[in-house]
DNA sequence: AAGTGGTCTAGACCACGGG
DNA sequence: CCGTGGTCTAGACCACTTC
């Protein structure tokens, strides 16, 4: 039985302190020095105990400030309702538009920005088109009580994009399925794809997060009734999201 | 503009041979002396690079090995299976069992221990009974390829499966849902929940998970036409799963 | 035995944030 | 100003792996 390593027993004993409730969000844990003392370590020692927390997720430091305990409130991304997969308005399935976030948050803003280029094997795969057939890219930025909390890219197959709205470099207000819709390709349903990862420090940057916080991605496949109309590849911030889908009849989940 | 610091730089350089493919999975990095010669750095310092990557899964170092860029080959979790939810079987809708792992990893096999436990608050708003009154846990942990793979744990309330075989301490060949099934719960429906997080100790250890790894929570309920029969809580390797929903109409997904 | 990463020490200088 | 965390150095000893 090998022994525990010092900053092992060091973070363990922060960690404690935190799920004991004995330090709660928000608060500041002791200083650096004071930890040395406490447990008669080097800095290094303290920092690398430190570190391990914060690869958890559970403090975060700030230079000048302290080490503080993270404090998260997730919001749920209502991914699927089943309530809404009625015949009447199927367009209204699958966006993934501000309605869905509002709420549990606060206010949300998007910035949109437009390009055209070739598709990768994982795009063509996906949006079901040859390898390096061109296809327009729609980035939009969200944001929630004004911290960045996801990145979405959205690809659109060339034939049905061109010479629409779509190709035009600002913020469709009604939603790009709207726009679909009346061009006649009509979203039925879509194919929703969810993985977890740790940022790139691009994506660390632009979400702003602080270390030891994972992103989901969410690949979605818009379908017509005959073929694939979009692709989005979002990116969310890990700590502030929840997503939820409700399959079959949940007709007991709603009673309450 | 302030500098970007010495041990960034170097995290940067390093990620950007494994992204052009320099090294792919599996290569050996340059061990921390070799990098200490190239960079011009101390071991610290190098230590503090090497710790980025690793923290964003993208290396694993093994004591008296080296350093080698991680591999991962992600498998699918159908989440649900658009074309499954018919209405001639509604059972076979939401049980996490083998079949949906099997399509893409090796064998699975799965170990099962039981408790009963008085709900917590958590528990109990999600599975519709009391705080505090009793329910019924099994856990199971999934192995796939001789690795762990996810860590499951069911909550029945009492009234449902006492005098039943989900009190018995043995994995349930047939599957619970099977069981439920014929006690005249059937499951029409569930709400899923997915968050993500990195790991707690116990669970980087239980899932044999390497720094830098994040883990997927699936908060699962299943409903029968009345009522809540099941509160599924499933804690999976965010490296090796990828979760996979089909919403409404996807008959040109299954075309090709 | 030689090389690897894991751990730890004892210093140092810096930028940031608040009195 | 002074305390905070951020960065960096130059050592050291250890356990583990491979030969």
């Amino acid at each position: 039985m090998p022994e525990e390593s010092r900053y092992r027993q060091i973070a363990r004993d922060l960690r404690k302190r935190i799920q004991d409730g004995e330090l709660t969000s928000g608060d500041r844990l002791p200083s650096e020095k004071e930890l040395e003392d406490e447990f008669g370590a080097s800095r290094n020692t303290i920092r690398l105990a430190l570190g391990t927390l914060r690869n958890q997720g559970l403090v975060e430091s700030r230079a000048g400030r302290g080490t503080f305990v993270q404090q998260v409130i997730p919001m749920t991304f209502h991914a699927s309702l089943a309530t809404r997969r009625t015949p009447e308005a199927p367009e209204d399935s699958g966006d993934i538009e501000d309605v869905e976030f509002a709420e549990l948050g606060g206010q949300t803003r998007a910035f949109a920005e437009l390009l055209i280029q070739s598709a990768t094997p994982e795009i063509a795969s996906r949006l079901r088109v040859d390898e390096g057939s061109m296809v327009v890219v729609r980035r939009t930025f969200r944001y929630v009580d004004d911290r960045s909390a996801s990145v979405e890219t959205s690809y659109y197959p060339m034939d049905i994009a061109q010479r629409t709205e779509l190709m035009l470099p600002e913020d469709i207000g009604r939603g790009a399925l709207h726009v679909l819709h009346e061009l006649g390709y009509t979203q039925v349903g879509y194919v929703d794809e969810l993985r977890s990862r740790m940022p790139t420090p691009e994506e660390a940057q632009q979400l702003e997060l602080p270390p030891g916080i994972p992103v989901m991605e969410l690949y979605r496949t818009g379908f017509s009734k005959n073929r694939a109309i979009r692709l989005s590849w979002t990116v969310f911030a890990g700590n502030g999201i929840r997503f939820q889908y409700e399959i079959g009849d949940i007709a007991a989940y709603h009673a309450e």
